[in-house]
DNA sequence: ATTGGATTTGAACGTGTGTTCAGTTAAATC
DNA sequence: GATTTAACTGAACACACGTTCAAATCCAAT
């Protein structure tokens, strides 16, 4: 017997992935089965391999799609005037775009172990290519003379640490908004890098 | 047949703590089993049962001792002045603390998830002794105008976070020594939260 | 040299793993 | 209404998992 009622492909992909996401940043890629992913779905485990070429493939298209999400959302950004204010830019996109998004977040910082080595190497380029954008803006500012920086590329890995970290602790149901949070790190990144 | 020749309990138990921390870093706690730790340690995998009482304990025990010796090593500091010199200490001190014992941190900050609810709970208990101390000093500094801070339970987490971010990046043969690093973020949390 | 306890082996237990695939069913097309 | 195609099942594959335990071995004390 097979193709219980009402299941059709459109539907099911999309629900796998979504269900992987889940599961992956709750218990850990290592920790979480085709099986459990397909119960979850509705469905056994192998027609997970209807969407999937694997568990690895599963796990990177997640990662990928996520990185390439954050670059196009980034992009997307207008133009800002001076150094301060596209850092500013950032800082709040960054909280922004992360905090909706805490189960690809939480998965993409932390299985990247449980990558191959080639899926590894290009999650890893895209990351870089991000980390870059902040960095070009630091020493703008800097040459501008608006921000004082020792390392520009050690106060970027400082920067995204801090900022990242927001989602370790941020709830929406919480006393804090996400405006306020914005405000507060902006408050920080300022101070931390002004002239 | 069994024990083979030069085996001892005093030397197999630290032993296999040290592979499962090491195992646990590289690969993650789920990823590895008990018998590439007894692997590790040269031995097969039922005696390991002799220095634990199974693997989620083996866990357990790393992430406590390190918590432990965390705190042990911070309150063996000497007194210091007023906050901002605390502040100081402390932002020296972890950096110093935490670049010094990268398995522990990452499996301190990646495992949480494969925790017990117990034992997570006393886990969680000492890390917030600690975020704690941070927080006094934050407060201290406010109350006697050394500090601008807003809200000194958000500093506390950003500092830390940022703090900490220093292990994802920081090799001891990289191009900057401790010192200089130390030197970088303490620059910078001292300006984030100068009044 | 013998004994006694500590230490380890090796095999076994039941269960779970990712993945494949022939066979079955439902929907889409004609 | 018959045929085709896409979707899914259920069983199987070979192997790995954490844990237990009787038996074997080694070390220290007598």
């Amino acid at each position: 017997m097979a193709r219980t009622q009402g299941s059709h492909s459109g539907i099911t992909g999309p629900r796998v992935r979504d269900a992987a996401l889940r599961l992956f940043a709750q218990h850990g890629f290592a920790a979480v089965s085709m099986r459990q992913i397909a119960a979850e779905v509705g469905v056994q485990a192998g027609a997970l391999y209807n969407y999937t070429s694997d568990k690895q493939s599963l796990l990177f298209e997640i990662m990928q799609a996520h990185m390439e999400e954050l670059l196009a959302a980034r992009a997307a950004l207008p133009d800002t005037g001076d150094a301060r204010a596209a850092l500013e830019q950032f800082t709040r996109f960054h909280i922004a775009f992360h905090a909706r998004r805490p189960d690809e977040v939480f998965i993409a910082y932390m299985e990247l172990r449980n990558l191959t080595q080639e899926n590894f190497a290009r999650i890893e380029n895209l990351r870089r290519a991000y980390e870059a954008q902040l960095e070009a803006i630091l020493t703008r500012g800097v040459a501008d003379r608006f921000f004082a920086v020792t390392d520009a590329k050690v106060t970027t890995r400082a920067v995204i640490a801090m900022l990242t970290g927001v989602n370790t602790w941020f709830r929406e149901e919480g006393r804090l908004s996400l405006g306020d949070v914005e405000e507060m790190y902006w408050d920080m990144v300022r101070r931390a890098v002004a002239a």
